[in-house]
DNA sequence: GCCCTATTTGCTCATATGAGCACTCAGGGG
DNA sequence: CCCCTGAGTGCTCATATGAGCAAATAGGGC
């Protein structure tokens, strides 16, 4: 192969960053290739390096993207972020898989271990539960915060979720026997009033920490498929600005609840307990759930986020969101 | 954020690589974050590069790649080849000029310079003449080896690629003064025997060394838009197997001219000047010309190819194509 | 033409890293 | 029950690399 000499230093960084990087030869090495010293090479290396030339990647699922979590925790004022990348997953679900891996570890690696976990449902946080491993902690009980899915095919994966959850912690779960959406005011009222449902509902205030997920204000919503609401009821929602639900209480981009008369019908705990939880993680993937995750993560109803990597830019990338005068995010 | 203590080695090597490649700390740092020895995460990062989780990209247009070059050449019996990336170019023509300057780049370093080359024409072979730097050699001059475009709007592109690559070099184009095919075998036998025409010939035939591409045997094809062949004749060529042209003579995967009487009318040298030469440089991008590569590499008919990944790929992807007890591809 | 300055180059030295080796320890067979 | 084996661990030492500094060099103003 003929010797290539330019006088061009950027050309000459790539051949060095060639033999260097993808042909593990020493500086040493490129250097007596290329003619040039070894601390020429060294430096154009580092020049390579600086221009971002090289571009290293860790390729695999359970690998994090640490510069996009130290990013969210600093522009959003996050405890926590786990940020799992997209390279590689072929389909939604594999993704959803990924960020409950992510959701799994981070809830096994939480500490001081909270000594009561409030959680919705939802597939997000089933697919956390079946990933958790066995012994995640110990003496862990489980609390559901909101009215479980009852209606459809379906009904048990809540329950089984919270369950599954507090038996490999070696704790007791809690459920909540109700649906999540009323038709009318009275009968939710007086559910909620309901001893047992609101010994549960107590409980649920007090846990220690939340874990959930939201859903996306779309007809694909869990709530459309389990009957809670109709898609014209949805389309109403989408009208006046509803971007997801949280808990089953859906809100537009300032975090606002969309339709009051709705949420009154809606059981469970309100997001005022998010807002004051002093740990609330939230657990979110694929890009129907952007809208919701910006709304949910801008105004405070979470302390922690595990997510994907395109969610994250999304929730970094946007500029209107941010103070203005807020650090520079160049890491 | 909460430290990870998995027993699990491989998801601790992943752990560890964030660290030390995305974050940039010490094998030390490293080891005193994950509680564990700096020999032990030496080791984890060992186990992740052999386990081919950490790829190292070097992301420049003007970049190659080495581990390809290697391959084609072991494989083929290349003397040289030039390969650059795919990734980041939004077109073909894009992709074009990256290996068009990979071949400026090339012929630019070649050793010994080659007092004579024959070239031939087209958009590849005019992107280099655009992109060889002034100067890239003293003393080249150049010879047409195959009759020029002359029909429509691309008439003088030929000549001033020719033109252009001798002025860089301070050396003499030599052009071929005739249509690239005759309608009757007698025309392009008279032509051919003119003296001037055939002095030009006899200065290609002793050129010392070959630039040339090759076009696909499909309607885009530059001799239909020049009007030397008709799309019914093309898909006739394609019908007997033909995969594309070297020099205006279309060949089958074999390597063999398809239409012998078309050959007959094809005024240039022919491909057995190809076959003997000692410097034959076939400079190719883009899927529609894999086929013909295929066909030109693996029949000898290059000594040095410079291509795009994808097509470099294509030839060292089909298995049936080389000795079976070839040497094994691994790197 | 000369000198002054800014940049580049070659070096020394401290540090980071990988190879190789001795040691530990768990588990299984005698 | 004890020894034996083999994987895994911690270490020593040689090598590779990056930081920082002095010498050289180029370029521009006077």
């Amino acid at each position: 192969m003929p010797r290539i000499d330019t006088a061009d230093d950027e050309l000459l960084s790539i051949r060095a960053a060639e033999l260097y990087y993808d042909e593990d030869k020493t500086q040493d090495e490129v250097g007596a290739i290329l003619g040039l010293t070894r601390w020429k090479v060294g430096r154009l290396l580092a020049a390579a390096r600086e221009n971002g030339y090289i571009r290293i990647e860790i390729v695999h699922p359970r690998a994090r993207k640490l510069a996009l979590e130290r990013q969210l925790r600093e522009r959003h004022g996050l405890t926590d972020a786990v940020v799992v990348p997209v390279a590689g997953a072929r389909s939604e679900s594999e993704l959803r898989e990924r960020v409950a891996q992510g959701a799994a570890d981070y809830l096994a690696a939480l500490r001081p271990v909270p000594r009561m976990l409030g959680i919705s449902w939802g597939r997000t946080l089933h697919d956390v539960a079946t990933l958790l491993g066995e012994q995640w902690a110990v003496g862990v009980d489980v609390v559901q915060v909101n009215g479980g899915v009852s209606v459809n095919q379906r009904a048990g994966t809540a329950a089984a979720t919270a369950v599954e959850i507090a038996r490999k912690a070696s704790g007791e779960a809690t459920l909540l026997p109700s649906p999540a959406i009323l038709e009318r005011v009275e009968t939710k009222t007086s559910i909620e009033n309901d001893r047992t449902v609101a010994a549960v509902l107590d409980e649920a205030a007090a846990a220690a920490a939340y874990l959930f997920s939201a859903g996306p204000a779309t007809h694909s919503s869990a709530h459309i498929q389990s009957g809670y609401l109709t898609t014209g009821e949805m389309d109403e929602l989408v009208r006046r600005g509803a971007v997801g639900d949280v808990w089953g209480r859906y809100i537009n981009a300032e975090g606002m609840i969309v339709d009051p008369a709705l949420d009154q019908r809606t059981l469970g705990l309100g997001l005022t307990s998010l807002q004051h939880a002093s740990t609330a993680i939230l657990v979110v993937s694929g890009e129907s759930k952007h809208a919701v995750t910006r709304a949910i993560v801008r105004n405070g109803l979470c302390t922690a986020l595990v997510t994907d990597e395109a969610t994250a830019l999304d929730l970094l990338t946007d500029t209107f969101g941010d103070d203005p005068d807020d650090k520079d995010n160049n890491d």
